[in-house]
DNA sequence: ACGCAGGGCGATA
DNA sequence: TATCGCCCTGCG
């Protein structure tokens, strides 16, 4: 089945960048493949999984948005339409939010640079948290390409026109997996090919030390931590109990909290938010992250996650973080 | 080449 | 309760 809508801007709040949103760097997945002018992705829609391609005219924030889905089953549009709005962040209010920012001469700069940014939500909660704890201590790059190593290795594939695509794997899948290349070959026993190549475990991914705490969250994931009722948590609640699992500290688990399950007052700290935090409200003196993160909540209430957001951008864009590197020497 | 950046953890006082 | 060295990989 072959679905193909528009979302005009007409229908959503504020301005949207789709280049800008989905290449930003979110921990909530990797940026998603870009091939023949579509932003494309593998979700799960209603139960089906469905290739979505979504395209927008360059520089024309204003443009109509092209959604195009693909599935074997046949999927309902309005489901299709409010997957992408919630995972490309049209329902939040961008008007709203540069109000917000405009009342705030340390913010306001940040407008200019950040226009059509929206929050990048996860389509998939467990790839989420696999993400995140992936994300910490690591660079954008890597741990994209461990994410999708780790669906290419797992996940099950659909094959398209445009390419193959994978899901993530679940939690029981991942929870087993070999964590390095000597756990995989022990798998074999004594029936070992010769010049086998032991690359389907999490070390082989490109993960580092982190697999350990992959396959121990996956198992909790499975058992203890059950995603849906993370939905009806408090804020409070729901950070401790992700904080439970390994690998997951304050900074990973208020991504999974803004990125995954949608809570806007989560504050990410990472160590720029806390130089940038120290740098544009402190006068420079040095900040810790949790009193960054606090300061953060406190202050900006509702918009702390986009606040957060859009402070890295405008940081890096604006020259803020060389000036910042600098002053450090 | 090789030292450093990046968040969480477990040991230390 | 706060501080510190270590974990792994990619980059300058």
């Amino acid at each position: 089945m072959k679905t193909r809508f528009l979302i005009d801007s007409k229908e959503y709040k504020g301005q949207f960048d789709l280049d800008l949103t989905i290449k930003s760097g979110q921990t909530s997945q990797p940026a998603w493949r870009y091939n023949d002018g579509y932003f494309q992705e593998l979700v799960e829609v209603e139960g089906s999984n469905c290739l979505i391609k979504a395209k927008q005219k360059h520089n024309d924030l204003d443009a109509p948005l092209e959604i195009v889905a693909e599935s074997m089953e046949d999927v309902d549009e309005e489901s299709i339409r409010s997957a992408v709005r919630e995972i490309l962040g049209l329902n939040d209010d961008l008007n709203d939010l540069n109000a917000f920012l405009e009342k705030e001469f340390q913010l306001k700069p940040t407008i200019d640079f950040c226009k059509g940014l929206r929050l990048f939500r996860a389509h998939n909660p467990f790839e989420c948290i696999i993400s995140s704890i992936s994300s910490a201590n690591c660079s954008i790059i890597r741990w994209n390409r461990s994410i999708n190593d780790i669906k290419k290795k797992w996940g099950k594939d659909y094959r398209f026109k445009s390419g193959t695509f994978y899901t993530f794997p679940t939690p029981e899948i991942l929870k087993n997996v070999p964590e390095h290349d000597l756990e995989e070959m022990q798998q074999f026993e004594d029936n070992l090919p010769n010049k086998f190549i032991f690359d389907k475990n999490l070390k082989s991914c490109g993960v580092g030390y982190r697999a350990k705490f992959i396959i121990k969250a996956a198992e909790m994931v499975e058992n203890e931590l059950i995603l849906s009722k993370m939905y009806k948590k408090s804020y409070e609640d729901a950070f401790n109990s992700l904080i439970e699992l390994p690998g997951v500290g304050p900074k990973v688990a208020d991504c999974i909290l803004l990125y995954g399950f949608g809570y806007k007052k989560a504050f990410p700290v990472d160590v720029w938010i806390g130089r940038i935090v120290s740098e544009l409200y402190f006068n420079g003196k040095e900040i810790k992250p949790p009193q960054a993160r606090v300061f953060g909540m406190e202050h900006f209430g509702e918009y702390a996650g986009y606040v957060q957001l859009y402070m890295f951008h405008y940081a890096r864009k604006s020259g803020l973080i060389d000036f910042i590197k600098k002053n450090k020497l």
